[in-house]
Formats: C-alpha cells, sequence, structure tokens
DNA sequence: TGAAATGTTGGGGCG
DNA sequence: ACGCCCCAACATTTC
C-alpha cells in the first residue's frame, strides 16, 4: 500500500518545476490542498487586486490538476488547524510544502512542523521559490551580503539545477475530503472594478509560460536598452506570477533563449533573490529602517499629499501617469516606479513605509521582499540604497524615459493635447499653450503640489539633520 | 538604476 | 597674428 501525501499549495501555484508536488507524487498518493488563511499573514494580508489574482490562479490550478485526474481541496481557517483536520479526514501521514521566506510565515510554518511532528505526521518542505537558500549564502566574513554586486557575483557562479518537469501522473485517494466552494473565499470585487486589471492579465501557469516564451523570443535582448521606457513593452511582467510561483525562478533562468542576451535581465531575477535573501536576514525591515540612522529622519505626515500622491494628482504628470496606471492595472512601470517613490518620500518627505503600504494594497505583484527592499533603497534607508541625495527629478526623467511623451498621454489624457515641450511640466507652459491644448492648471489638470526645485533644497537639508 | 554646481577646454568673434 | 572674452560642450565634484 503507498503512503497518503497532503500537499500543501502556497506560493507555488504551478504543477512544474515544483520539488514538494513531485517528491509527493513519487510517494504516493496525494491531496493537493489550498488553504485561505490570511490572518497568518498579519499585517500582511493581501490586497484586493492579490486576492482577484488569487482567485483566477487557484481556478486555472483547479483545472489542471482536474486534467490530470487530481483535485484542489480548498479549504479556511488558521492552517495549523485545517492541516490537522484534514489529516484527521484522510489518514494522511505525511503533509509536505514549498518554503515561503516570510517573517509571519517562517514563524508560523516553524510551529506547524513541530506541531506535526508531535502528533506522529511527518512534515517536510522544500526549496521551491528560490535560486539559493539564503542561509547557503554567506560573503567572506561569514555574514550575509548587504551590497548587491558582490551578491550577485557569487549567484552567477552557482550552477542552478534544471527546472524539474510537472509530475506525469497524480493518482489521487480512494475518496476525496471536502472542499470549499472558491465563492465562498469572496475574493472577487463585489462591484466589477476590475476591467483594467482584466484587459491586462491573465492568471495561472499556463500564461506564466506563454509570457516566459514570448520575452524569450522577443523583447530579453533588447531588455537591456527598452527597460526604462515606460512607452514601451521591454519588460518581462513576469513578477506577479513569480509573486504567486506560477513561474519558478530555474524555470526563467533556464527558460531563456541560449544565443540571447540574457545577463541584464537575470541580474533582475537576482535583484529579486536578494529581496528574498535580506528579508529573511532582516526581518525587521517591513516596518522599520534597516540603517539605524534613519530612525531621526524628520519625516512629514500630510494626509493630503498623501491622497494626491495615491490617486495620481501630484500636478507632475509622469508620477501622476504612473499612479493611475497603478490603480488601473495593478502595475506600474519599474521606471516610474522609482520616480513616483522618489517623489513621495523626497519631495513630500512622506514616510517610505507610506508608499510601501499603497503599493502593497495595489500592486498585483505586490511581494514583501521586494517591496520592502524596493522602498528602502529608493529612501536610502536600506541595503545597498540609493544614497539619500540622489533625487529624481520628475521632469527630466519623464524627458529622457518618456521623450515623446505617449505614456503621459496615455494616462493623463487632460494635458495629452499639449506639445512634447511641455507635456512632463505643464507649469512652464505659456497660456496661450495651455489654452490651445484645453489645459487649464487647477481646474482640468492639478496644479503641481510642490515646487521640485524647493522640494529637492528641503529634502537635502532634512537628510544633513540626521547625518551629524 | 541622479542632478545641480562647479571646473575645464577649445573654438570663434572681435578689437 | 595675437590676446581677450564669451559660451557651449564636456568633465568633475558635490549634494
Amino acid at each position: 500500500m503507498s503512503s497518503l501525501i497532503l500537499y500543501w499549495f502556497r506560493r507555488d501555484l504551478r504543477l512544474a518545476d515544483n520539488p514538494a508536488l513531485s517528491f509527493a507524487a513519487r510517494e504516493g498518493s496525494v491531496i493537493p490542498v489550498f488553504i485561505d488563511s490570511p490572518e497568518d499573514e498579519a499585517p500582511w494580508q493581501p490586497g484586493a487586486v492579490t486576492r482577484w489574482w488569487q482567485h483566477y490562479s487557484l481556478v486555472s490550478l483547479a483545472e489542471r490538476l482536474r486534467n490530470k485526474g487530481s483535485s484542489l481541496v480548498l479549504r479556511q481557517g488558521p492552517a495549523l488547524e485545517t492541516l490537522l483536520q484534514l489529516a484527521k479526514e484522510t489518514g494522511a501521514q505525511k503533509i509536505v510544502w514549498n518554503r515561503c521566506y516570510e517573517p509571519a510565515l517562517i514563524q508560523r510554518d516553524t510551529l506547524i512542523k513541530a506541531a506535526l511532528k508531535q502528533k506522529g505526521i511527518e512534515a517536510e518542505s522544500f526549496c521551491g521559490d528560490l535560486l539559493v537558500e539564503p542561509w547557503k549564502l554567506k560573503n567572506k566574513q561569514g555574514d550575509p551580503y548587504k551590497v548587491y554586486t558582490p551578491f550577485s557575483n557569487q549567484v552567477f557562479q552557482l550552477t542552478i539545477e534544471k527546472p524539474l518537469s510537472e509530475p506525469s501522473k497524480l493518482t489521487g485517494p480512494a475518496s476525496w475530503p471536502k472542499t470549499k466552494p472558491i465563492d465562498s473565499f469572496k475574493w472577487l470585487p463585489s462591484l466589477s472594478w476590475d476591467d483594467g486589471i482584466r484587459a491586462f492579465w491573465k492568471p495561472g501557469e499556463k500564461e506564466a509560460m506563454k509570457r516566459l516564451k514570448q520575452f524569450s523570443a522577443e523583447a530579453v535582448s533588447a531588455y537591456d536598452s527598452e527597460r526604462d521606457r515606460p512607452d514601451h513593452q521591454g519588460t518581462s511582467c513576469l513578477s506577479p506570477y513569480l509573486h504567486f510561483g506560477e513561474i519558478s525562478p530555474r524555470q526563467i533562468w533556464h527558460g531563456l533563449s541560449s544565443g540571447a542576451k540574457t545577463r541584464p535581465y537575470l541580474r533582475q531575477i537576482v535583484w529579486r533573490e536578494f529581496a528574498v535573501h535580506l528579508l529573511y536576514h532582516f526581518p525587521h525591515t517591513p516596518l522599520k529602517n534597516l540603517r539605524a540612522d534613519f530612525d531621526k529622519f524628520p519625516w512629514k505626515k500630510d494626509e493630503r499629499e498623501l491622497k494626491a500622491w495615491q490617486k495620481g494628482q501630484t500636478g507632475y504628470p509622469i508620477v501622476d501617469a504612473g499612479m493611475r496606471e497603478l490603480w488601473s492595472t495593478g502595475w506600474m512601470h519599474n521606471r516610474v516606479r522609482m520616480v513616483a517613490a522618489s517623489f513621495l518620500v523626497k519631495d513630500l518627505l512622506i514616510p517610505w513605509q507610506d508608499g510601501a503600504r499603497w503599493f502593497w494594497d495595489t500592486l498585483a505583484d505586490a511581494d514583501l521582499a521586494n517591496n520592502t527592499m524596493g522602498w528602502q533603497w529608493v529612501a536610502g534607508s536600506g541595503a545597498d540604497a540609493a544614497p539619500y541625495f540622489r533625487i529624481f527629478n520628475p521632469v527630466s526623467q519623464g524627458e529622457r524615459f518618456d521623450p515623446d511623451g505617449q505614456y503621459v498621454r496615455k494616462w493623463v489624457p487632460e494635458v495629452a493635447a499639449l506639445p512634447n515641450k511641455w507635456i512632463h511640466q505643464p507649469w512652464a507652459a505659456p497660456q496661450e499653450e495651455l489654452k490651445r491644448a484645453g489645459v487649464v492648471l487647477g481646474k482640468t489638470y492639478p496644479e503641481r503640489i510642490i515646487d521640485h526645485e524647493y522640494a529637492r533644497r528641503r529634502a537635502l537639508e532634512s537628510y544633513a539633520k540626521i547625518k551629524k
């Protein structure tokens, strides 16, 4: 008689290159289960777009499992209780999963492992989300890396294993335990605000692989020169798929055509790896500065300005375009993320944590490790961060990376009729140009909420205060 | 994975 | 032909 194994899906919503699932499939009959337990992730429960994504991702995963003669069991409740309950119902003697690396989840999973063992249930976890485990990479002093370049040099020297193929067959149990209907989780919005999201994204493993193939065939070679252009389609848009584990970094590593110039893109995959490692070693960083000297920084809490930024009403077209793209699609081009984030932190002096929280709530690819590293990088408070005095000028960034104003025109139609010369700085346009374009500042489009020249000086002064 | 301020150079206009 | 000034273009330093 072969054994019965519970396979616990978490952030690994795929069948291919799934070490824990492959293990389970080899060892015996498999009951795949997903547990909705947002309270386990507090204070970082998934936002609305993330829940939307999760819904459709699980729908597609369940279908893939059905096609393999298996099924997906859905449950709700604290993970440990639910797993114990399932083990009791089914008689499963072993539970396996792929590891997550967020502090709250590590803590929970450690407890679960111990509790299961105590009950005589075997538990085993696998590495499915990373190229290399965080505890395996150390610098010459034996410390975790805090600088990206040596970290990435090290990663590029590793031999990354080939991805596993999906299990050829999944044997189910003699009788399946009960499952909850996915609609009962209420992950979809009650009002349909999701048109923009729907037009842009299709969750699921199949789609992830399709996008990887397409990116590999078309855009990856030009990535280095195209990735900074929000008006072009130069990036892979794989981030949400990576977050949910619909695709693994190993699949990307080996899935890019070997002839292509892939290094610049792979460097970004290694940045993701760096982010996960940093969060693992510095678990306090989602809320606190990594560099303690930033604890004294004189931030300014201003609800009105924060709102203006969130809604894309700052009066700086490139910032507003980005924030609106985020709101309608759950995604923002990375170059624009940097510009918008720099604007919040340096021009408005609003704490990076407020920006991080907004991104967390609105991004489809919201990922604690990447979000944390990104914001601390911009704020200057993180590992290998941008020096504080590196302050983006939203006008020159717009002119440099959206030279024809196409990106701005798409997302900020109020200023679309302005000529290129003024599209990134409507306040500087002569009256007659504004009139011709139908722009009335303060009416059809906001006056800029702050003068960047002034803001830049103020930011530098604020920084000088914590330096001494 | 900036940008402004400051410094240097070199060509051209001009007395 | 020469020195002087101006300033754009580029380089370096500073924040």
